[in-house]
DNA sequence: CTCACACCTGGAGCGCGCTCCAGGTCAAGC
DNA sequence: GCTTGACCTGGAGCGCGCTCCAGGTGTGAG
């Protein structure tokens, strides 16, 4: 179980600083131990937490249904039901975005192929 | 060759008329015709324009790269090996994309799956 | 002709997700 | 002990991509 500075976090978990100061602030992280001078100390518990929440974000998932995660999450294991009901809703948008993406790759390469034709063509 | 209302080619193309007009202020759409009162009168063409933007928003390209994109297409042909390149940037980078999200997407379903098996064991 | 509703313009406002700042405090190396 | 750089707080500001508004005009049905 270590200890991280804010810096090292930020480094790990690909947020700034800034933006982990504003996860505590607006609850995704809590309860982030501090020095007797008050500097956060991070754990590895934190950091796994932060990679989920990385997880999430990466997958779209807006900043307020984050919180209504973590809140369940601070209440224990009495919610982990509604938590992996909330993460199944999720993983379903996540899967329509997917799928929405990459049909519009899809016609992205098309276009791209329609244009080198027409280079090919007038040279 | 068709003539569509703004309200026709709101629901044809999926944006609100506002970011019809938006997208028309910043230059995203040019030469929108219009009747003799000054309504806009939108073509086939504008629509397949408008499909296109849709396509590259969609695979989350920024308005001003689609701005670049629109003030290479009003010069013409001369441009096409310029848009055509900006193009495969952009489908690199939606590449990219997809593949975070798939990774993502991943853990997500590896989560879940541990939270059922939390479950699972304390009914 | 009238009415209702779609549409027009310019500009302000908004929601999101950070990011930056000022003005201070803490901690580690010399 | 001093310096230096990392860190603290509260709050303001920002960039993006729209969205809304007020106040007025166009247009098509009846």
């Amino acid at each position: 179980m270590s200890a991280y500075t804010p810096s090292e976090t930020s480094r790990r978990s690909g947020f700034s600083l800034d933006t982990l100061r504003y996860y505590e602030r607006i609850g995704l992280l809590s309860e982030i131990d501090r020095t007797p001078g008050g500097q956060r100390v991070f754990s590895d518990d934190d950091l796994g937490w932060l990679g989920l929440l990385r997880c999430l974000r990466d997958t779209g998932m807006p900043i307020n249904q984050m919180c209504r995660f973590a809140e369940l999450a601070r209440t224990g294991e009495q919610s982990i039901a509604d938590r992996v009901e909330l993460l199944r809703a999720h993983a379903a948008a996540a899967e329509e975005q997917m799928a929405l993406l990459e049909r519009q790759y899809g016609h992205l390469r098309e276009k791209i192929r329609y244009y080198e034709s027409v280079l090919a063509e007038t040279p």
